[in-house]
DNA sequence: TGACATTAGTCACCAGAAGTGACTAATTCG
DNA sequence: CGAATTAGTCACTTCTGGTGACTAATGTCA
């Protein structure tokens, strides 16, 4: 079953898939035009078939659309209660991919990356699932290197300082945000450069996490505020 | 449709309950023990009723299993993928619940709780779902008052230190602790004391978060490991 | 009754982490 | 060549958390 012949039988669970990426600065989503109307949009959705985990649902439904396979997936979380969905399903599981920024985009006027201020209209249900995800992705990043999935191979430290600036949603100090890095051992620096028109070369990083002491750190009370 | 007449028809989806309490210094978990066989257990279950939100079913399931209203309730994700489960749903999702240290608790044979080390074999799905749920509650200590909901209104400092540490996995320092406690404005002292035998007796709180700064606070990058 | 054990609660010191501004380095542009 | 621009580092300060030792208030028991 696809999208497009969603009204043959009412599915028991669909999957939703919320693809992140960076765009122009801005964290930006997939969405499918609707079948329904012409200035309608969607997130992209699938019922699972026999044999398929619910993951593996929604790469799939990543491939359709054009999009390599997502550099990082997880679960968002299953939304239901009554909420209006394309589909006629119950229930819709979330997964929420990030796609590096750079990655060829399919085209055509099927789909399309909205910046995350300025989304159209979405089924009620997929609004939260989108909300959802967006809160789990931020919410991760201090538990999974979440700003190199959105970033390409290789880039400069001022990129990644861009990236979780985007993220965290708050200007970081160039100084600190080094000396986090060196003694995270996170990155390894390539031997390439890039210049970017003016101003000194940047040294390209990779993300190549090293083993390390299980980071023994103190309580923080404080973020329940 | 109750857990006793599960074979009526297939269900679109179940709701898995996880509640999980404090007994004798370890978590422990609410099973229910199968029709199926004396010594089988499983983690309460029922599919939502129409017009019921997922996490009210949720909230119905601890009803009829004779607690009071958990302190504290979040959905811990959806299970499927082939696992067995005693419904014969595609799916379920999962909500973990957590239950106040010293609620009165069902008496009975039905059911039981089992401390997390020592739980029975599980059917697969559900198995999946009490570690994610296990995983949720020890990830949302943070964001969440956790600690708190498993302890009941009022409680001394050294109750709390112990509940943290129980979910932390590890001993803290008094000091440390109770800096960070203070620092953070989430307890307020009762003039209420408690002696429990011998030594000083201990001054009793109650959870009591103020509003405050954002708690601007930097990058965590070692976490990532 | 008075020393001792036990638990609560606090203090002061120290080490390490993070905030910050200023500095040097390497490039483009005019 | 000099100004502008971006990369990268340094040193100083501030703050947070780790730690052991201290005082306080109770019960226990010789």
């Amino acid at each position: 079953m696809t999208m497009s012949d969603r009204r043959a039988r009412k599915p028991a669970y669909t999957i939703d898939l919320i693809l992140l990426t960076a765009v122009g600065g801005q964290l930006a989503v997939l969405l499918a035009r609707s079948p329904e109307g012409r200035e309608k949009w969607m997130l992209p959705w699938d019922a699972s078939r026999a044999g398929e985990t619910m993951e593996s649902t929604a790469s799939r439904i990543a491939k359709t659309l054009g999009i390599a396979e997502p550099s990082w997936i997880e679960q968002a979380g299953a939304f239901g209660d009554g909420k209006r969905h394309p589909s006629d399903s119950d229930v819709s599981i979330a997964y929420a991919g990030l796609v590096a920024m750079g990655t060829p985009s399919p085209v055509g006027g099927v789909y399309a990356w909205f910046p995350l201020a300025d989304t159209p209209p979405l089924p009620p249900r997929q609004r939260l699932a989108l909300d959802g995800a967006i809160e789990i992705v931020r919410g991760r990043m201090d538990q999974s290197p979440v700003a190199f999935k959105l970033l390409p191979q290789m880039f400069t430290l001022t990129e990644l300082q861009q990236m979780y600036e985007l993220l965290l949603g708050k200007r970081l100090h160039k100084a600190s945000f080094r000396r986090a890095l060196q003694s995270a051992w996170l990155v390894e620096p390539t031997d390439e450069w890039r210049s970017e028109g003016r101003g000194r070369p940047a040294q390209l990083y990779r993300y190549s996490p090293r083993k390390r002491r299980p980071a023994q750190r103190g309580i923080r009370l404080d973020l329940l505020n």
